[in-house]
DNA sequence: CAGCATCCCAGAGGATACTG
DNA sequence: CAGTATCCTCTGGGATGCTG
């Protein structure tokens, strides 16, 4: 198995995956990565892609990604306006253990909701 | 860089990623697992290991993990009561793909700290 | 020891209306 | 088009007290 540390001397919550899973582990940020590691898109077009995220969760889940450096922001001063998001280095690079994380969910959600219904 | 897939056809929530992420994403689950991965724990043993987590959470949040097949609880019948909480194989095999992402998350830590102040 | 029951709160997230 | 601004609901999680 794997060796796995995530607690620390000061407080088990302060450590570097909590910020991670902080982040993407909230309803919409994994989904936005996702459909941007497809191509760079514009705002409305993100909204129309997710389907039911509701515009104001949209802005602030895209504003915290941006802070945190896992996308871009690019303005275009045009009329009508057209703003772009796209991935950084950095918010390409965590898709990769994110994807391993993806993969294991696949081949494990039938035992999942299977185990789930035994207790339903 | 990895594929990734997490949109599916009748909606954007429903795959397995989200199943997955909705379990380990909250606040504890993670650090449960991680916590059982050095051995099998006893209620209070955990409680006491993690720290600042309430009883009322933390109940609960083994009910679930349990429910999914992620840990067993095993009570034994004495008095004072004794019950074991312990990783099944597939709470085992999840640390794998969980630790790449806590790699990545010690490798990036230092950059995303950055990122947050310099907009703060 | 290992919980259950109850009360409480902050914040995530949705709905709707408005604007440069 | 790409947002702001409000209002509202619902739930994750904490605090406290009690029990077999």
């Amino acid at each position: 198995m794997h060796k796995v540390t995530v607690l620390d001397k000061k407080g088990a919550l302060d450590c570097p995956i909590r910020d991670v899973i902080n982040r993407i582990g909230d309803k919409w940020s994994l989904l936005i990565l996702v459909v941007l590691s497809e191509q760079p898109t514009r705002f409305n077009e993100l909204k129309r892609t997710i389907g039911d995220i509701s515009q104001k969760v949209l802005t602030k889940v895209l504003k915290e990604l941006e802070q945190e450096g896992y996308i871009t922001r690019t303005a275009y001063d045009e009329s009508p306006p057209k703003v772009v998001y796209d991935l950084t280095e950095m918010g390409i690079s965590v898709l990769t253990p994110v994807g391993h994380l993806i993969d294991w969910a696949e081949k494990n959600h039938a035992m999942i909701k299977g185990n789930r219904s035994k207790t339903d």
